[in-house]
DNA sequence: GATACGTGGTG
DNA sequence: TCACCAAGTAT
């Protein structure tokens, strides 16, 4: 009878694993759960400064939920999937208003906050408090996808449920904090999505892909689709002290709640939308570039309207400002429109 | 079940 | 250049 997973995990971990990132430092439910969030679909080595800034300027749960909404939009500016910062900052105050300002200890309650689903209560309770938990993000399913030998692709229900069988099944009732970030780890360092290190993994001698040469082939890949293109043109419209017209976007689609450029479908619309927000004297083509997201490429044209002269009666609309460079270092903007004005800047 | 939702890195 | 990928959740 060989060892279980979970001891040969635990001590692969004690001498391999990661045990300096700083949401471990100290290992409290706001900043696991922080952590969590950030980390969906998106990689450590890009979360940690993040992390680092959003935990310095918000330190503990009611800082957050005290917070404007435009301060923890500028703290995930860069991050991409914004909503997931809506859903924190909306979760954060229904915990100080219906939790006692603490992240709930119970799986239903927690699982029920916006943006909290099955993984991440889970990695919650598991790490900060040590209660038995499963887990299941990217890293596990494809560590469970190989030891097991399971074909499908993990994003069809059947696959997944069989995967939360098995994470569930392997998680042990000690050390589970431990073991969590350990089967983390070994996703992330050795079973790696291509070339995987088998040389070195404590697993491998169990594992299914690795006896049967299928690492290669598992997980199995997402059934690829092209994506679509669509057009924008951003507005710059910019006055004679350097401020640039900023518009909020709405709570719906891309980039919500963001601060970005204004839009049209065409440079005939730019004008029209200009007008209506100042004096023009002209217009600039810049350089066309496309953006692309997840599910769709976007070819941007920006057309700068240098010196105009902001019409009065702007200053009532709350979803419209004309802000400076300082100003937008404070404000959440989409990556691409950031870069485009420090561009803009650095050329006067 | 399918789709929406960002961004930067990689081969 | 480009397709694919990386600590998912909500609708």
């Amino acid at each position: 009878m060989s060892a279980t997973l979970a001891t040969r995990l635990l001590h692969w971990y004690d001498q391999y694993g990661r045990k300096d990132l700083p949401w471990q430092h100290p290992r409290d439910a706001y900043r696991v759960w922080l952590s969590e969030v950030m980390l969906q679909q998106t990689q450590v080595a890009t979360v940690i400064a993040y992390f680092e800034r959003f935990i310095r300027t918000l330190p503990t749960l009611r800082d957050l939920a005290a917070a404007d909404e435009d301060t923890v939009l500028a703290l995930w500016s860069g991050l991409g999937y914004y909503r997931r910062a809506r859903f924190l900052h909306r979760a954060a105050q229904i915990c100080t208003e219906q939790h006692g300002g603490e992240l709930p200890r119970d799986f239903e309650a927690l699982n029920a906050l916006p943006g909290v689903g099955r993984s991440t209560a889970g990695a919650i309770l598991a790490q900060a408090h040590g209660l038995r938990f499963a887990i299941l993000d990217g890293n596990v399913k494809r560590v469970l996808a190989r030891y097991h030998g399971i074909h499908g692709h993990p994003g069809e229900s059947a696959v997944e449920r069989q995967l939360w069988l098995h994470a569930d099944t392997h998680t042990p009732t000690s050390r589970v904090a431990d073991y969590t970030q350990a089967i983390m780890d070994l996703g992330a360092t050795l079973c790696v999505r291509s070339r995987p290190r088998c040389g070195d993994c404590p697993l491998a001698g169990d594992c299914v892909a690795y006896r049967d040469d299928l690492t290669a082939l598992l997980p199995s890949r997402k059934p690829g689709k092209t994506i679509p293109t669509r057009a924008t043109v951003m507005l710059v419209l910019r006055d004679n002290q350097g401020q640039v017209l900023l518009e909020r976007r709405g709570p719906q689609g891309v980039w919500s709640g963001l601060w970005s450029l204004p839009e049209a479908a065409d440079p005939e619309g730019a004008w029209r939308i200009a007008q209506q927000h100042a004096q023009i004297d002209d217009a600039q083509a810049l350089a066309p570039f496309t953006h692309v997201f997840s599910h769709y490429r976007l070819n941007i044209e920006p057309l700068l309207f240098d010196r105009a002269k902001a019409q009065r009666g702007i200053a009532d609309d709350p979803h419209l400002r004309w802000c400076s460079a300082d100003e937008i270092g404070a404000l959440g903007l989409p990556a691409p429109v950031r870069t485009l004005l420090l561009q803009i800047n650095d050329a006067g």
